[in-house]
Formats: structure tokens, C-alpha cells, sequence
DNA sequence: AATATATAAATGCAGCTGCATGAAAATACA
DNA sequence: TGTATTTTCATGCAGCTGCATTTATATATT
């Protein structure tokens, strides 16, 4: 992913080093959720901002903006959390168009019960292998280059 | 991604932000080259390895180990680089098990063309963003969570 | 040598994703 | 008010991915 002309070019030796753990590090973070018979992260990361919203309610519209998915995208998975009772949907109050879509107690349990899963596997997979000062490090870089 | 109920838990924050950037910087910068009309990085990364081997050739096998990808992924995405005539497979020598795949002249100028493009779009959505120094620290972390 | 095991690669199927588009209602505007 | 525009959400289709399995050959074991 570099170009072997160029003699040092250090940030884009990061730009793939970034893609490549990090793709590393979530696959495997993934596969350890889903030996342990957990649904995909995306289903925690939307369950996880209906439980932090008000009501434990959002519309979808709303859920995109805070998770990184596509319309259509969050449209599907809502409908599979609401197919696995982790979710229902119920129309909008005061707008017909659209509607919203609340956590149930059933994800509320998905929630409880992937969190110390999910936590092993991150701490396995990431935190373990690096110290506080280095997370800042993260922090502070990564913060340069999100939207 | 993280659990509210802790109170200070710095390097799984760094692991939320690990994701939301690299997903977000990738999807710009693919976004990008589609607009441009070029293939996904994904050919590129396995051109971009045929141009640095031996004869500009692998087995698959290699192509698996060199870039982040299952097997059978790779050997779909081969055919669509020989179906889009970038690569071509021979039968491997000594192996009448395997396959070589080896860059087509053509390939070599899409490498060319797309390298330009690739540059500007990681140095715009990336690089520019960050000081040198900024991308030492992240191969320096990142490093340690590499497998 | 004969058999068992391991490795290389491909593929059928089901499910997920992107794209384009559509339907319905809200909002803007004239 | 009547029409145009925008916003919200869903969906048909094509292509991509994961999983499991298959085919073929190489390597190990006896």
C-alpha cells in the first residue's frame, strides 16, 4: 500500500500500518464474540445508543448519525434487532413518515451479558498490549483525522 | 462501544476511536478513487504485491498471507482481476495442485495510474491532518497490536 | 507401495452490502 | 391554499462475503 519509489514517507506507512491492525485487531475481537455464540458488533453498537438514549429510543435517522452505517444500512439491521426481539419498532409521534425504534428488555439482557465478552476480547486483543500513555497517544492522533 | 457505568477506561476508548477512524478515513478515501473510476484498494494492495515479488508473480497461497484476506476471498478476487485482464494465472510449476498469478502489463499500468490518485487522496483525508512525529506514534502503538 | 493426512484452490448457497429508486409525509415557497 | 422540495424510511437487484464442502495433489506414515 506504499509506493516503493519514495524514500520515506512515514504517514503513509501509518495510513497502512492504521488499516491494517485495525481491521486485525476487530476481526479477531469479532471472531472471539461470535465463538462465544454473540451477534455481530454492529448489533451491540446500535442496542448500546438506544440504551443511552432517552426513553431507550431513537430514530433511525438518528442512529445513523451516531453509528457509521448507511441509511439503507440501519434500516436492515434495525429490522433483523426487531426479528431477534432485541428491539421494536413503533410509529413516530408527531411524524408520519417515520418511525422509532425502541430497546427491549430482551436487548437490554444482550447488552448485560455481551459486555463481559466483548470487554475480554478488546482487553485480549488491544488494551492488554499497550500502556495508558500509548491509548493517549491513540486519542490524541486518531482525534486529527475523524469527519 | 464503551460501558458508561466505568469510569475512566482510556484504552477502550482508544479502541472505539481505533475504529471509527480507520473506518471513516477508509471510506473516504475509497470514495474517492471510485469517483475517479478506479477498482477498490483491495486490487490494488494485490497488484501492488505481484509488482514487488519475484517475476511479479505468487501463488495465492502468498497473496493470502501478504494482505488481510480469507481464502476463498482471494481466490474470487484473483478471477475478477484476470476477468478485468490486470492479472493472469498460469498452472504452478512443481505443484499441479496450485495456480501462479502473475501481473499483466496491463495491471502495471493501472498501478501506475491509480498511484497518484491513491496519494493524494491519503495525503488529503490523512497525512495532511497529522505531523510526522504524529505518525511515528501511531506506527509505535499500532505496532503493538499487530499479530 | 498403500493408505492416511495435509495443503491448494474453487464453488454452491445463504446472507449482507451498495446503489438506485420509490412511497409517504413534512416543510418551504409562491 | 396549491405546488415544489426535502426528509424519512423501505426495497429490488446485483454483486460481495462467509461458511461449508469438494476436488485435486502433495506429503507423511506404516
Amino acid at each position: 500500500m506504499d509506493d516503493s519509489s519514495l524514500a520515506k514517507p512515514p504517514r503513509m506507512d501509518a495510513w497502512v500500518r492504521l488499516q491494517k491492525a485495525s481491521t486485525a485487531v476487530l476481526d479477531r475481537v469479532e471472531a472471539k464474540l461470535k465463538a462465544d455464540g454473540y451477534p455481530p458488533l454492529s448489533w451491540y453498537d446500535v442496542l448500546l445508543e438506544l440504551r443511552r438514549a432517552d426513553q431507550k429510543t431513537l430514530r433511525p435517522v438518528e442512529i445513523e448519525k451516531r453509528i457509521l452505517l448507511a441509511q439503507y444500512n440501519v434500516s436492515r439491521l434495525i429490522d433483523r434487532l426487531v426479528a431477534a426481539s432485541f428491539a421494536e419498532k413503533l410509529k413516530a409521534p408527531n411524524d408520519g413518515r417515520g418511525v422509532v425504534v425502541r430497546l427491549t428488555s430482551h436487548g437490554e439482557e444482550l447488552l448485560s451479558s455481551m459486555w463481559p465478552a466483548y470487554e475480554a476480547a478488546v482487553k485480549q486483543e488491544f488494551s492488554e498490549k499497550m500502556t495508558d500513555a500509548d491509548a493517549d497517544d491513540l486519542m490524541r492522533v486518531l482525534g486529527k483525522v475523524l469527519p
